[in-house]
DNA sequence: TGAATAGTGTCTTTCAGACAGTATTGG
DNA sequence: CCAATACTGTCTGAAAGACACTATTCA
């Protein structure tokens, strides 16, 4: 058997690779995100275990990573474009009881979605809390969950990434309680106007949402809008 | 042979596994970037371009992404503990022509070297000029040079990552040529020196730096400084 | 003394924080 | 009218921009 360079290489044994999902929505006044539950398949590693949806890159249907990520999302959900954003890898030898693996983490935004669920039956929104949910994760799922609830909250202190969260219509106090319900701390509500107004990021509509007090201006993001950065954050509570 | 849904999990034709780095580093007071040129073997892909240093994991060697990523930057550069940090990942069909192919990238910053090199033969820096590089890269590398180009532009407008590329001791004049060096344009030298030195990120040694005209205080990173994030950007141009 | 670079001070601008005050609905 | 929430205005403070000014060296 010839060795040379290039057979060597291809010869390595190859990590197996796959894809999971992290994706939030506010539900009910707060935080959640989508979990699934592991089947109890013989051999079948964290059996009944939450665990974030995705799994193995299929070759020949993916074309790409992020063609990847969008499958098992449409699989495991049912949406189709939600924010997507890569929010990095985790490989090692140990992670995966079947071997060396490593996933490729996405980090999606759904917009909150009336109370009938359109997830899949094995699939269940869990509250976050504290920058936790209840149930331990299988693999390393928690320390993605982690991560991924870290950069959204660094990232709400300087972006409009919660637009993404919004339903098609919102005001700007649903906007800003969503930013409190991220961040865990209450807004400025002047300040949290001027900024949003200024970032030309949403129009208003001709309609104002009604109810048992004054209404509400409504809005909607404006068209094929990308995520609007701020030269400032938010104050930072210290 | 059974087919159970395990089986057919791992049974999945896997991905080539790789890493690769981008090495950045201030020289001749300009960014720098550290490339290798490709073997010419057959059946290699891209020989003789110029690429990032990276590889393929070694499942037996690499305990994981990080360790590889060290492991490789090592071999490549003789560098043991610069700044590392997870760029993304990069995967698809067509990436590589010896088959589907996901690798992983990271972002390294290395302090300012004297101009004796410590690099291995095969390996060059070049200059990033207005963003870009000369040599056209194999793969896609060209793409992830560009990402971390712009997570380093993007990062140094809020952090203090520039620190890792300055020599043990600098100078606060010093320290701006290099943020102004990575993005480009000219800061004001008060406001540079004010948010410095209230970042609590560097203090002062005994010793002046003497030149031809009046000396400038010596400034040493303090000790196991993780990046420094400030509150605002520096004011960009637009 | 003058060139060159290091470092400080001062005024202005910008924008968030605080918080009071006004507006508009239903009951 | 009152309660409740939407929205605006005004003052203050923190930090950046602009830029002039002082400080310290060598030639």
């Amino acid at each position: 058997m010839p060795m040379s360079k290039l057979k060597e290489s291809l010869d390595f044994p190859r990590p197996l690779t796959t894809v999971d999902g992290v994706v939030f929505a506010i539900r009910d006044d707060a935080l959640h995100v989508l979990l699934v539950q592991r089947a109890a398949g013989e051999g079948e590693p964290f059996p009944g275990s939450w665990a974030l949806p995705g799994g193995f890159v299929d070759t020949v249907r993916d074309n790409s990573l992020e063609a990847c990520a969008i499958r098992k999302l449409k699989e495991k959900t049912g949406v189709v474009s939600p924010y997507l954003e890569q929010l990095g890898s985790w490989g090692s030898a140990t992670r995966d009881p079947r071997g060396w693996s490593a996933t490729h983490a996405y980090f999606a935004l759904l917009p909150a979605v009336p109370t009938r669920d359109q997830h899949a039956a094995d699939a269940e929104w869990f509250a976050v809390t504290a920058g936790r949910v209840k149930p331990k994760l299988a693999f390393d799922h928690g320390d993605i969950l982690q991560a991924a609830i870290q950069r959204l909250r660094s990232k709400v202190e300087y972006t409009s990434l919660p637009a993404y969260l919004m339903p098609q219509e919102f005001t700007l106090p649903d906007l800003q309680r969503v930013y409190e319900i991220v961040l865990d701390r209450v807004l400025e509500k002047s300040a949290f106007r001027a900024r949003m107004l200024a970032a030309d990021l949403i129009e208003p509509l001709a309609r104002m949402r009604k109810g048992p007090n004054r209404p509400a201006q409504l809005y909607r993001l404006k068209k094929a809008k990308s995520p609007v950065y701020f030269a400032r954050t938010f104050n930072p509570p210290g």
